[in-house]
DNA sequence: TTCATATTGAATGTATGCATACGAAATAGT
DNA sequence: ACTATTTCGTATGCATACATTCAATATGAA
């Protein structure tokens, strides 16, 4: 499938390892935005492989919280799941055309696009979600039940200083 | 300076918080992979906000690594800073277009580009540096000491684990 | 009600990111 | 030496991501 992003190559290839001595000098690696980007790579790569292509990330979440919340317009997901108004409709009309999404004009508001999740969409997600929690397992898996915790606060403490 | 990805709206805007009450049902809120995402768009975002639209994440990255591995190659370059091979060619394409870096033939293979910093270059590598660093210490300000190398140690232990 | 302001979704432009495939060139294996 | 494989950089295509701008609406204040 091409196109879809999936970072085999920039994550394995011959890669110089994260650690690795030849490489412990740069700048760059003992910066927390660079091993977190590197972390959101591994990330992305886990999502492909055990999704498969059919789907990529942002259209997964899309695709959930649409589930969780019938009738929602566009600005509230994207402000729901954090990515850009624009992104979002551009993904939502990707998913319209695999008809996993539906759109509809709200007769409230007559700017308003409401959007609701198919029951092809719906088969889709329940298909891709035990997918998507065996690559969350596995992001995680060389974390010990504390570790894991305490790496979750962490990251949490920090989302919440920055992101109110 | 338009086109270049700053998340600002994204992040911020009518956003819902991350940990609100109205939002904790959703299925991704609960995942690793959904604020290692997150985190990620904090980070870029405080990179644009200290070091300004005049350069990108990548290209800092490209420059910094560029300016301690004199003639490195693009292969070699793209593998060091975890990026893939064909991204890192517009990448050095556009910093060469500004001057910043610039590329010469390899007279041991022919197919090598080498790959050097400019007077140019170095200037908005050192104008950039402190804005960066800055910006790095803003992520993580939210922990304190013992947290924030709690929370770098984790983050190597999962990518030691998965990159090898 | 009227008018200034704000919001929604789309359009446009720039820059990532990666898969895939390709030509050129180097290297390994025989 | 010859050939199969690998590697380097590039080109193309798809999907993010976000700033900015715009038209159509909605909303709030006077």
């Amino acid at each position: 499938m091409p196109g879809v992003s999936s970072p085999q190559a920039a994550v394995d290839a011959g890669n110089v390892s994260y650690a690795d001595p030849r490489a412990s000098d740069l700048v760059i690696h003992h910066m927390p935005g660079h091993f977190i980007r590197r972390l959101q790579q591994v990330a992305v790569k886990l999502f492909f492989a055990r999704v498969g292509l059919d789907m990529t990330p942002v259209q997964f979440a899309a695709l959930a919280a649409v589930a969780q919340r019938p009738r929602i317009d566009q600005a509230r997901l994207s402000a729901l799941i954090g990515y850009d108004r624009a992104t979002i409709g551009g993904v939502i009309g990707r998913l319209e055309s695999r008809g996993w999404l539906a759109r509809s004009a709200s007769r409230a508001d007559r700017r308003v696009r409401l959007v609701r999740i198919t029951p092809s969409g719906r088969k889709a997600l329940a298909r891709a979600l035990p997918a998507v929690r065996a690559a969350q397992q596995t992001l995680l898996e060389s974390l010990d039940a504390a570790e894991r915790r305490r790496f979750e606060r962490l990251c949490l403490k920090i989302l919440a200083h920055h992101l109110g």
